[in-house]
DNA sequence: ACAATATTGTCAGATGGCTAACAAAAAAGC
DNA sequence: GCTTTTTTGTTAGCCATCTGACAATATTGT
Protein backbone atom coordinates (compact mmCIF):
# COMPACT_ATOMS: atom_id res chain seq x y z
CA UNK A 1 0.00 0.00 0.00
CA UNK A 2 2.85 2.60 1.28
CA UNK A 3 4.24 1.90 -2.45
CA UNK A 4 1.35 2.86 -4.09
CA UNK A 5 -0.33 5.77 -2.21
CA UNK A 6 3.49 7.22 -2.44
CA UNK A 7 3.19 9.55 -5.28
CA UNK A 8 -0.20 11.14 -3.80
CA UNK A 9 1.93 11.65 -0.38
CA UNK A 10 -1.01 9.76 1.28
CA UNK A 11 -0.44 7.38 4.02
CA UNK A 12 -2.00 3.96 4.84
CA UNK A 13 -3.89 5.32 7.52
CA UNK A 14 -4.76 8.42 6.00
CA UNK A 15 -6.06 6.52 2.88
CA UNK A 16 -8.25 4.32 5.21
CA UNK A 17 -9.82 8.09 6.42
CA UNK A 18 -10.82 8.46 3.11
CA UNK A 19 -11.62 5.56 2.43
CA UNK A 20 -14.25 5.39 5.55
CA UNK A 21 -15.60 9.14 4.63
CA UNK A 22 -16.18 8.11 0.91
CA UNK A 23 -18.08 4.71 1.59
CA UNK A 24 -19.73 5.99 4.77
CA UNK A 25 -20.51 9.28 4.53
CA UNK A 26 -19.48 12.19 6.98
CA UNK A 27 -18.75 10.37 10.39
CA UNK A 28 -17.76 11.33 13.93
CA UNK A 29 -14.49 10.84 15.23
CA UNK A 30 -14.97 9.11 18.14
CA UNK A 31 -16.38 6.39 15.60
CA UNK A 32 -13.52 6.94 13.21
CA UNK A 33 -11.27 5.70 16.28
CA UNK A 34 -13.52 2.32 16.87
CA UNK A 35 -13.60 1.63 12.67
CA UNK A 36 -9.86 2.20 12.45
CA UNK A 37 -9.19 0.45 15.86
CA UNK A 38 -6.20 3.50 16.72
CA UNK A 39 -6.20 5.30 19.78
CA UNK A 40 -8.20 9.14 19.80
CA UNK A 41 -4.93 10.87 19.54
CA UNK A 42 -3.32 8.96 17.04
CA UNK A 43 -6.31 9.58 15.00
CA UNK A 44 -6.25 13.37 16.04
CA UNK A 45 -2.74 13.79 14.47
CA UNK A 46 -3.96 11.82 11.42
CA UNK A 47 -6.61 14.16 10.82
CA UNK A 48 -4.66 16.78 11.58
CA UNK A 49 -2.42 16.17 8.38
CA UNK A 50 -5.69 15.76 6.32
CA UNK A 51 -6.88 18.95 7.55
CA UNK A 52 -3.85 20.79 6.97
CA UNK A 53 -3.59 19.46 3.67
CA UNK A 54 -7.23 20.68 2.88
CA UNK A 55 -9.19 17.18 2.06
CA UNK A 56 -11.14 16.86 5.23
CA UNK A 57 -12.97 19.35 7.01
CA UNK A 58 -13.92 19.11 11.33
CA UNK A 59 -17.05 20.65 12.10
CA UNK A 60 -18.15 20.88 15.61
CA UNK A 61 -21.27 18.83 16.51
CA UNK A 62 -24.14 21.73 17.39
CA UNK A 63 -25.60 19.75 20.41
CA UNK A 64 -22.66 18.15 21.81
CA UNK A 65 -19.91 20.52 21.65
CA UNK A 66 -16.82 18.06 21.99
CA UNK A 67 -17.80 15.97 18.73
CA UNK A 68 -16.29 16.63 16.02
CA UNK A 69 -17.88 15.56 12.49
CA UNK A 70 -15.31 14.58 9.84
CA UNK A 71 -16.23 15.65 6.07
CA UNK A 72 -14.10 15.38 2.99
CA UNK A 73 -13.64 18.44 1.14
CA UNK A 74 -14.25 18.67 -2.56
CA UNK A 75 -10.33 18.65 -2.95
CA UNK A 76 -10.60 15.18 -1.09
CA UNK A 77 -13.14 13.55 -3.37
CA UNK A 78 -11.28 15.03 -6.52
CA UNK A 79 -8.16 13.16 -5.21
CA UNK A 80 -10.08 10.06 -4.29
CA UNK A 81 -11.43 9.64 -7.28
CA UNK A 82 -7.83 9.68 -8.44
CA UNK A 83 -6.59 7.25 -6.65
CA UNK A 84 -5.60 3.78 -7.88
CA UNK A 85 -8.15 0.70 -6.81
CA UNK A 86 -6.16 -0.91 -3.93
CA UNK A 87 -7.56 -4.34 -4.59
CA UNK A 88 -5.22 -5.51 -6.94
CA UNK A 89 -3.30 -5.45 -3.89
CA UNK A 90 -4.96 -8.19 -2.87
CA UNK A 91 -5.84 -10.15 -5.87
CA UNK A 92 -1.51 -10.07 -6.32
CA UNK A 93 -1.36 -11.66 -2.63
CA UNK A 94 -4.24 -14.17 -2.38
CA UNK A 95 -5.67 -14.54 -6.03
CA UNK A 96 -5.42 -18.18 -7.44
CA UNK A 97 -4.51 -19.71 -3.88
CA UNK A 98 -6.56 -22.18 -2.09
CA UNK A 99 -10.24 -20.48 -0.78
CA UNK A 100 -10.35 -22.83 2.21
CA UNK A 101 -6.04 -22.67 2.96
CA UNK A 102 -6.58 -18.58 3.29
CA UNK A 103 -9.97 -19.30 5.70
CA UNK A 104 -7.76 -21.77 7.87
CA UNK A 105 -5.21 -19.13 8.06
CA UNK A 106 -7.30 -16.53 8.76
CA UNK A 107 -8.84 -18.83 11.81
CA UNK A 108 -5.48 -19.62 13.07
CA UNK A 109 -4.89 -15.90 12.98
CA UNK A 110 -8.22 -14.68 14.60
CA UNK A 111 -8.04 -17.10 17.82
CA UNK A 112 -3.99 -16.10 18.20
CA UNK A 113 -5.25 -12.47 18.43
CA UNK A 114 -8.07 -13.07 20.47
CA UNK A 115 -5.92 -15.27 23.57
CA UNK A 116 -3.19 -12.86 23.59
CA UNK A 117 -5.50 -9.79 24.19
CA UNK A 118 -7.20 -12.35 26.67
CA UNK A 119 -4.02 -13.01 28.51
CA UNK A 120 -3.02 -8.78 28.27
CA UNK A 121 -6.68 -7.88 29.73
CA UNK A 122 -5.40 -10.77 32.87
CA UNK A 123 -2.37 -9.72 33.23
CA UNK B 1 5.51 -8.22 23.96
CA UNK B 2 4.88 -4.82 24.45
CA UNK B 3 2.98 -5.04 27.15
CA UNK B 4 5.45 -7.70 28.43
CA UNK B 5 8.51 -5.25 27.91
CA UNK B 6 7.18 -2.15 29.17
CA UNK B 7 7.59 -2.44 33.09
CA UNK B 8 11.52 -2.61 31.53
CA UNK B 9 11.13 0.11 29.28
CA UNK B 10 12.09 -1.68 26.50
CA UNK B 11 10.61 -1.90 23.27
CA UNK B 12 10.43 -4.24 21.18
CA UNK B 13 13.12 -4.08 18.67
CA UNK B 14 15.57 -3.27 21.52
CA UNK B 15 15.00 -6.55 22.48
CA UNK B 16 15.90 -8.19 20.02
CA UNK B 17 19.05 -6.34 19.70
CA UNK B 18 19.78 -7.73 23.39
CA UNK B 19 19.04 -10.80 22.12
CA UNK B 20 21.23 -11.08 19.20
CA UNK B 21 23.78 -10.17 21.17
CA UNK B 22 22.97 -12.27 24.41
CA UNK B 23 22.98 -15.39 21.71
CA UNK B 24 25.25 -14.35 19.23
CA UNK B 25 27.73 -12.74 21.19
CA UNK B 26 29.48 -9.10 19.74
CA UNK B 27 27.96 -8.46 16.94
CA UNK B 28 28.93 -6.05 13.76
CA UNK B 29 26.22 -3.03 13.53
CA UNK B 30 25.83 -3.92 9.60
CA UNK B 31 25.28 -7.52 10.45
CA UNK B 32 22.72 -6.49 12.98
CA UNK B 33 20.75 -4.57 9.91
CA UNK B 34 19.96 -8.31 8.13
CA UNK B 35 19.47 -10.23 11.08
CA UNK B 36 16.75 -8.00 12.42
CA UNK B 37 15.77 -7.14 8.15
CA UNK B 38 15.35 -3.54 9.09
CA UNK B 39 16.74 -0.02 7.48
CA UNK B 40 20.40 1.05 8.58
CA UNK B 41 19.17 4.29 9.45
CA UNK B 42 16.45 2.43 12.13
CA UNK B 43 18.59 0.21 13.55
CA UNK B 44 20.92 3.72 14.13
CA UNK B 45 18.79 5.14 16.11
CA UNK B 46 17.68 2.10 18.39
CA UNK B 47 21.70 1.67 18.93
CA UNK B 48 21.47 5.30 19.68
CA UNK B 49 18.96 4.76 22.57
CA UNK B 50 20.72 1.70 23.80
CA UNK B 51 23.84 3.14 24.09
CA UNK B 52 22.07 6.13 25.96
CA UNK B 53 20.92 3.65 28.38
CA UNK B 54 24.33 2.44 28.86
CA UNK B 55 23.03 -1.56 28.23
CA UNK B 56 25.09 -1.55 24.87
CA UNK B 57 28.61 -0.24 23.55
CA UNK B 58 29.84 0.65 19.79
CA UNK B 59 33.64 -0.19 19.67
CA UNK B 60 34.51 1.22 15.97
CA UNK B 61 36.31 -1.69 14.68
CA UNK B 62 40.71 -1.34 14.27
CA UNK B 63 40.65 -2.49 10.80
CA UNK B 64 37.56 -1.07 9.20
CA UNK B 65 36.72 2.21 10.47
CA UNK B 66 34.07 2.34 9.24
CA UNK B 67 32.04 -0.37 10.49
CA UNK B 68 31.18 -0.94 14.28
CA UNK B 69 30.83 -3.60 16.59
CA UNK B 70 28.67 -3.97 19.12
CA UNK B 71 28.78 -5.35 22.17
CA UNK B 72 27.02 -5.71 25.37
CA UNK B 73 27.86 -4.07 28.72
CA UNK B 74 27.37 -4.96 31.98
CA UNK B 75 24.32 -3.30 32.35
CA UNK B 76 22.63 -4.65 29.70
CA UNK B 77 23.93 -8.49 30.93
CA UNK B 78 22.22 -7.74 34.52
CA UNK B 79 19.04 -6.14 32.51
CA UNK B 80 19.09 -9.00 29.83
CA UNK B 81 19.11 -12.15 32.93
CA UNK B 82 16.08 -9.98 34.38
CA UNK B 83 13.76 -10.28 31.75
CA UNK B 84 11.01 -12.87 31.82
CA UNK B 85 10.91 -15.31 29.21
CA UNK B 86 8.78 -14.47 26.09
CA UNK B 87 8.09 -17.71 24.94
CA UNK B 88 5.38 -17.82 26.77
CA UNK B 89 3.41 -15.50 24.57
CA UNK B 90 4.14 -17.88 21.83
CA UNK B 91 2.41 -20.64 24.16
CA UNK B 92 -0.47 -18.06 25.40
CA UNK B 93 -1.07 -17.90 21.36
CA UNK B 94 -0.67 -20.97 19.72
CA UNK B 95 -0.52 -23.61 22.01
CA UNK B 96 -2.75 -26.85 21.52
CA UNK B 97 -3.43 -25.44 18.67
CA UNK B 98 -3.52 -28.14 15.11
CA UNK B 99 0.20 -28.22 14.18
CA UNK B 100 -0.99 -28.77 10.54
CA UNK B 101 -2.93 -25.25 10.60
CA UNK B 102 -0.23 -23.17 11.81
CA UNK B 103 2.07 -24.94 9.27
CA UNK B 104 -0.61 -24.22 6.65
CA UNK B 105 -1.09 -20.91 7.98
CA UNK B 106 2.67 -19.84 7.55
CA UNK B 107 2.83 -20.74 4.30
CA UNK B 108 -0.34 -18.91 3.03
CA UNK B 109 1.50 -15.55 4.72
CA UNK B 110 4.75 -16.07 3.06
CA UNK B 111 3.58 -17.10 -0.16
CA UNK B 112 1.44 -13.55 0.07
CA UNK B 113 4.17 -11.93 1.07
CA UNK B 114 6.82 -13.14 -1.72
CA UNK B 115 3.99 -12.41 -4.32
CA UNK B 116 4.02 -8.72 -3.12
CA UNK B 117 7.71 -8.46 -2.81
CA UNK B 118 7.83 -9.66 -6.30
CA UNK B 119 5.16 -7.24 -7.57
CA UNK B 120 6.67 -4.05 -5.45
CA UNK B 121 9.93 -4.87 -7.40
CA UNK B 122 8.62 -5.43 -10.69
CA UNK B 123 6.54 -1.94 -10.32
C1' DA C 1 -28.85 22.41 41.37
C1' DC C 2 -24.29 21.14 42.11
C1' DA C 3 -20.54 18.07 42.63
C1' DA C 4 -18.35 14.02 40.91
C1' DT C 5 -17.54 11.25 36.86
C1' DA C 6 -17.21 10.12 31.98
C1' DT C 7 -16.40 11.32 27.16
C1' DT C 8 -14.05 13.72 23.44
C1' DG C 9 -10.40 15.81 21.36
C1' DT C 10 -5.66 17.74 21.65
C1' DC C 11 -0.84 18.24 23.10
C1' DA C 12 3.63 16.56 24.49
C1' DG C 13 6.95 13.16 24.33
C1' DA C 14 8.39 8.48 23.32
C1' DT C 15 9.26 4.32 20.05
C1' DG C 16 9.87 2.47 15.64
C1' DG C 17 9.60 2.45 10.84
C1' DC C 18 10.81 4.69 6.23
C1' DT C 19 13.49 7.66 2.55
C1' DA C 20 16.92 10.86 1.15
C1' DA C 21 21.10 13.13 1.67
C1' DC C 22 25.58 13.26 3.62
C1' DA C 23 30.48 12.17 5.40
C1' DA C 24 33.98 9.04 6.05
C1' DA C 25 36.36 5.14 4.81
C1' DA C 26 37.46 1.22 1.93
C1' DA C 27 37.59 -1.11 -2.49
C1' DA C 28 37.71 -1.22 -7.51
C1' DG C 29 39.01 0.47 -12.03
C1' DC C 30 41.77 2.46 -15.00
C1' DG D 1 48.53 6.33 -8.00
C1' DC D 2 44.44 8.60 -8.40
C1' DT D 3 39.61 8.71 -9.43
C1' DT D 4 35.29 6.59 -8.98
C1' DT D 5 32.25 3.56 -6.79
C1' DT D 6 30.59 1.04 -2.86
C1' DT D 7 29.89 0.39 1.94
C1' DT D 8 28.79 1.98 6.58
C1' DG D 9 26.87 4.83 9.77
C1' DT D 10 24.52 9.21 11.00
C1' DT D 11 21.29 12.99 10.52
C1' DA D 12 17.06 15.12 9.21
C1' DG D 13 12.42 14.83 8.23
C1' DC D 14 8.29 12.28 7.62
C1' DC D 15 4.28 8.86 9.05
C1' DA D 16 2.06 5.97 12.43
C1' DT D 17 1.62 4.38 16.83
C1' DC D 18 1.46 4.52 21.85
C1' DT D 19 0.84 6.59 26.82
C1' DG D 20 -0.12 10.20 29.91
C1' DA D 21 -1.89 14.60 31.01
C1' DC D 22 -5.04 18.23 30.09
C1' DA D 23 -9.28 21.19 28.91
C1' DA D 24 -13.78 21.43 27.58
C1' DT D 25 -18.07 19.55 27.64
C1' DA D 26 -21.81 16.13 28.90
C1' DT D 27 -23.85 13.04 32.03
C1' DT D 28 -24.88 11.09 36.44
C1' DG D 29 -25.80 10.88 41.28
C1' DT D 30 -27.23 12.61 45.22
Amino acid sequence: MEAVLRPYELGTTQWYVLYQLAHCGPTMQRDLVKALQVERATLSAIIGVLVRKGLVEQVPDRVDQRQKLLRMTAAGARLWKELPDLAVIHDVAFKGMDDTAIANAIRVLQTATERLEKFIDRS
